[in-house]
DNA sequence: TGCGGCTATTG
DNA sequence: CACAATAGCCGCAG
């Protein structure tokens, strides 16, 4: 069969819009399709065009194991709308973080993970025990994956990709089938699609990279240490200098590591500075005691960006095209917000203006404002926390609600959510249950589960797993603080990752619909995105990034009465979208009466 | 060599 | 310095 032909089949087997098609790909062997009913499998030197003619003649949605096919299609430039991946779902549906085919075929046939068979033997002919069948056969007779399928097999002929896109049209039936199921939660089949976009998205944020202009960024690493060092000796005198400036202020004599902290503070102790640790905020206020504390913060900031943010960091990471590139995730940590490495969700702001939008662009920046306590409303249905949502600033309406001033408020909304059970905010935090008894007893309840050890939920029905406590080797319980940390951490997952649905569902809503604009999504901060689009196309994308705002979260929570509100900028660079989320904090917690 | 602690950055 | 994350270096255990 033709690459064309791949397509005039499934047209032929009558596949429609949206319908799942189970895809199985290797770029040097070929493509295999499957639906529920029939399979097909191509040898083909150019699968992902072939995947390109389907998506522009029908637009399946696209069953993957995982985000590597997702991958390999951003590589190819295949972009496609739909997806779903069974390795997303997998998570969504387990509450953990290992989705490997095996793992994800285990459970999506209700077989015990604890008998996964152990990694393919060297020789795949000497294996024993309860293996059975040729090398051909995926399935074992105990009903798991062969291990050597599992790790790659799968890729050996067009055949085999075939037998591997049933299994995953099988897998999605019955991860469909579980996803309809969970109580409580019939929106977890949406979220799982959604989040499989997200994974298609991450796909190409990971490939597609960052604008980012190499001559700025430079400059500002220049900025910290200097100008790039020729070799490793003038990098080592380069350090030794930095050292010297805060080491002559210390007592002669003493060798100090500026890089231990345990050093420093004794460091620190023999001039008379007796601190409990060496942070930098607790240094700051000491700046006037010492000529020694400003040298050191000033050395810090130097240092780390010679360690973690400086020349080898660019060159890592910043490609000939001036696009920085990190791998993306699409629901890593328990609550599943998304995560990027190489140090784009936490690049320190003053890299922002190296980001630039390329000749020709811009990029319209958004952010969601007090995304959490607005989301705490809408899974909570509690009506008087959603009635403050209706306010553009969200703290200002429970200020008054509560009878404080605003900054007390945001202190005993946040700490409501994070579970602050001291300090001053303890008087706020008792008129927040007062005034929203709802919203207050679902994150108690919350964070009671997972004290306990029970399983919490999302909003969405991501699993977020606590488990039994492990049993203490001495059999003493465990202590408060830990299941006190637990219980916070629950109180918390359950709107943190809320949001994160929230936010996901309204990137993946801008990428499908921005896509004709050629808006592209290049980074996604958690509550913050970044288009990269064309000059001309910055209003409609503009104003399509608040419809889409809308629109997902009308899906996400339908009949919803909370108000969800974007603030939208167009900036040639990162560093030009002005902060004005919120209005400024007047009167600081310290002055509180 | 692996891992907990400390520190810094982001939301 | 509550909740989450990535990332680097130090110091110690194995």
């Amino acid at each position: 069969m033709s690459d064309t032909g791949v397509l005039d089949a499934l047209l032929e087997s009558g596949v429609a819009r949206g319908e799942l098609v189970a895809l199985a790909l290797d770029p040097g062997v070929g493509l295999a399709l499957a639906t529920a009913t029939r399979s097909w499998a191509v040898a083909s030197a150019d699968p992902c065009g072939a995947v390109a003619l389907v998506e522009r003649g029908i637009g399946p949605r696209w069953v993957l194991w995982s985000n590597d096919t997702a991958e390999t299609l951003a590589r190819a430039g295949v972009r496609v709308a739909r997806a779903f991946d069974l390795a997303c779902a997998h998570r969504i549906l387990e509450g953990t973080w290992a989705a490997d085919p095996a793992r994800v075929w285990a459970a999506a046939n209700g077989l015990d993970a604890g008998t996964l068979p152990s990694v393919a033997p060297p020789d795949l002919f000497s294996s024993v025990g309860d293996d059975d069948g040729d090398g051909d056969e995926p399935v074992r007779r105990d009903g798991h994956l062969r291990p050597e399928w599992a790790a790659g097999a799968w890729r050996a002929s067009p055949e085999r990709l075939r037998r591997w896109s049933v299994l995953a049209q099988h897998a999605a039936a019955e991860q469909i089938a579980a996803l309809g199921a969970i109580s409580g939660r019939p929106a977890a089949l949406a979220t799982a699609r959604a989040e499989s976009a997200v994974e298609l998205l991450c796909a190409e944020m990971t490939v597609d990279g960052l604008p980012m202009d190499r001559v700025v960024a430079e400059g500002i690493v220049a900025g910290f240490v200097g100008p790039r060092p020729r070799d490793e000796a003038a990098a080592a005198e380069e350090r030794a200098r930095r050292d010297a400036a805060v080491l002559r202020h210390a007592t002669p004599g003493f060798d100090v590591d500026l890089r231990s902290s345990t050093q420093v503070r004794a460091m620190l102790r023999r001039l008379g500075i007796d601190v409990v640790d060496t942070r930098a905020a607790r240094l700051r206020e000491l700046e006037d005691t010492h000529p020694v504390v400003r040298e050191l913060l000033a050395w810090r900031r130097a240092e780390r960006v010679a360690t973690t943010y400086g020349y080898a960091w660019l060159d890592e990471h910043l490609g000939a095209d001036e696009r920085f590139r990190g791998s993306w995730s699409g629901s890593d940590g328990a609550a599943g917000r998304m995560t990027a490495s190489g140090g784009l969700h936490n690049m320190p702001a003053e890299f922002r203006p190296a980001v630039v939008a390329e000749p020709g662009h811009v990029f319209v920046r958004a952010d969601l404002g007090q995304v959490e306590p607005r989301v705490l409303a809408a899974v909570s249905h509690d009506a008087a926390l959603a009635r403050a949502t209706l306010q553009g600033d969200l703290y200002a309406a429970v200020a008054s609600e509560l009878g404080v001033d605003r900054a007390t408020a945001k202190v005993a909304v946040l700490g409501a959510m994070y579970g602050q059970t001291t300090g001053h905010g303890a008087d706020a935090l008792r008129r927040m249950r007062r005034a929203y008894p709802v919203a207050m007893d679902y994150l108690d309840r919350a964070e009671h589960a997972a004290a306990a050890g029970r399983d919490l939920r999302t909003y969405g029905g991501r699993l977020v797993r606590f488990g039994p406590p492990p049993p203490r080797d001495d059999g003493t319980p465990e202590p408060r603080a830990s299941v006190a940390a637990r219980g916070r951490y629950g109180r918390n997952a359950v709107v943190q990752g809320a949001a994160a649905e929230l936010f996901k569902r309204w990137a993946v809503t801008l990428r499908a619909r921005g896509a004709d604009l050629g808006a592209q999504i290049v980074l996604c901060l958690h509550d913050e995105l970044l288009v990269h689009t064309p000059l001309e196309q910055a209003a409609p994308v503009a104003s399509l990034l608040d419809s889409c705002l809308q629109d997902a979260a009308e899906r996400w929570a339908p009949g919803t009465p909370t108000r969800f509100v974007a603030d939208v900028s167009v900036v040639a660079r990162w560093s030009d979208a002005k902060d004005a989320s919120a209005p400024p904090d007047r009167s600081p917690a310290s002055g509180a009466p």
